[in-house]
DNA sequence: TTTCTTTTGGGGAGTACACCCCATCCGTGC
DNA sequence: GCACGGATGGGGTGTACTCCCCAAAAGAAA
């Protein structure tokens, strides 16, 4: 069964290329083209693709709201996004609007080819760039990498045994990391302690992490 | 810059395929093996791998366990699950687990390739017949996705214990806290620690943290 | 020079922890 | 009924940790 596709963008030679480049593909059949958002709805009412590729960057309204219209109106039809933008947020706006795939222009033209299979058979391309997006929001784990400043009031030798504590290390172990003694390093930890006021490796682990010393 | 390889699968057949299909990538180099999820662990603290292929049964724990171990202990490890498994099950806890990529294992090679490759630089790679599982999930809970239920296979009580592990309680404050003997504490800890294969309070705090259990 | 800080290290006391053993009670499932 | 897992506890062993004491060398600051 041919893929029927709807190529929609606002630059006629962009649409070029993708019919010379889609055109190869035996099981592709390119049935129409629209340069704006309302001909991409009317245009997919009258050819009845299986899926629109979806610029997001359009003259009327964004790919955005194109492709909300167009899922409304034919449920069934799938879109995937092709655009420039690579940020988190027309990524998330699209995956809401319904598409069912999301493709930056610099991605391999293998990778455009597999979006568009997939989402005939109503599977989901997702671009790597773009899907730690949706991994990272799944996980919901928000920890962006904080300030590396050192004002905490500890020495440049106590900060690094803090940052081995922090992550889990013994006394033992982390002597032997930086070649002194585990007293020594005992001696540091017991300074840290009184510093920050803390009394146990799990404050510790916790005050790193709070102050971007280690990644949790 | 290369990257570093280290494969993981029980059975040495699946590893010779592997190495062949991948030893024709020039900026790939495979560094180690492992049969089991315990070699897995021991490999990655030897041969410091870029990414880790990770398949899912194995002899003596799940990948998804022995992923869990080693995002834990390093964390810029990266993982990729390449297993025969593709349902919403598996994919989630691996997910859960802090893996970075999950390809089935009838995906074309340069597929897995192109998931190696997101993966070692801090991107993801989602097959489509999984991703749609993850956009469902976004549509679905709109915010709060993942981490609702107790995908870490601990019980209700063992989570109580562990919150208040993390956060930095002793066993004697914990029991005051649950009301419950400080010999109980510990032996929810003990099966905590091996449920979750940590070893100290520090491992403990950093886990609940990154799994939003307590925040920093 | 003298003082202070940093880094290095040892001894020891008391506590907490990590990991084993054991058992009982209770509810769910077969 | 019986098995099974979960929650509850006790005992013990060895290690690691937390916190005190002490000191000395090197370098910066007074």
């Amino acid at each position: 069964m041919t893929i029927r596709l709807l190529l929609v963008d606002d630059h006629a030679v962009v649409r070029s290329g993708l019919k010379m480049l889609l055109s190869g593909q035996k099981d592709m059949e390119i049935v129409g083209e629209a340069a704006s958002a309302a001909e991409a709805l009317s245009e997919t009412e009258r050819v009845q693709p299986t899926v629109v590729l979806m610029d997001i960057g359009l003259p009327d309204q964004t790919g955005i709201e194109a492709t909300r219209a167009i899922k409304i109106k034919f449920p069934d039809v799938k879109i995937v996004a092709l655009t420039i933008h690579e940020d988190e947020e027309y990524f998330f706006q699209m995956l809401n609007a319904g598409a069912s795939g999301y493709v930056p222009k610099r991605a391999a033209p293998e990778e455009l080819i597999t979006a568009i299979k997939a989402a005939a058979i109503g599977e989901v391309y997702l671009y790597p760039s773009l899907a730690k997006f949706l991994v990272r929001d799944f996980l919901s784990t928000e920890q962006p990498a904080g300030e590396k400043v050192n004002l905490d009031g500890l020495t440049e030798r106590e900060h690094e045994v803090l940052t081995h504590l922090a992550e889990g290390a013994s006394n033992v172990e982390i002597a032997s990391s930086l070649v002194i003694s585990p007293k020594t390093v005992e001696r540091h930890r017991e300074n840290i302690m009184r510093k920050l006021n803390l009394h146990s490796r799990s404050d510790l682990v916790r005050y790193a992490i709070r102050k971007g010393i280690i990644k949790a």
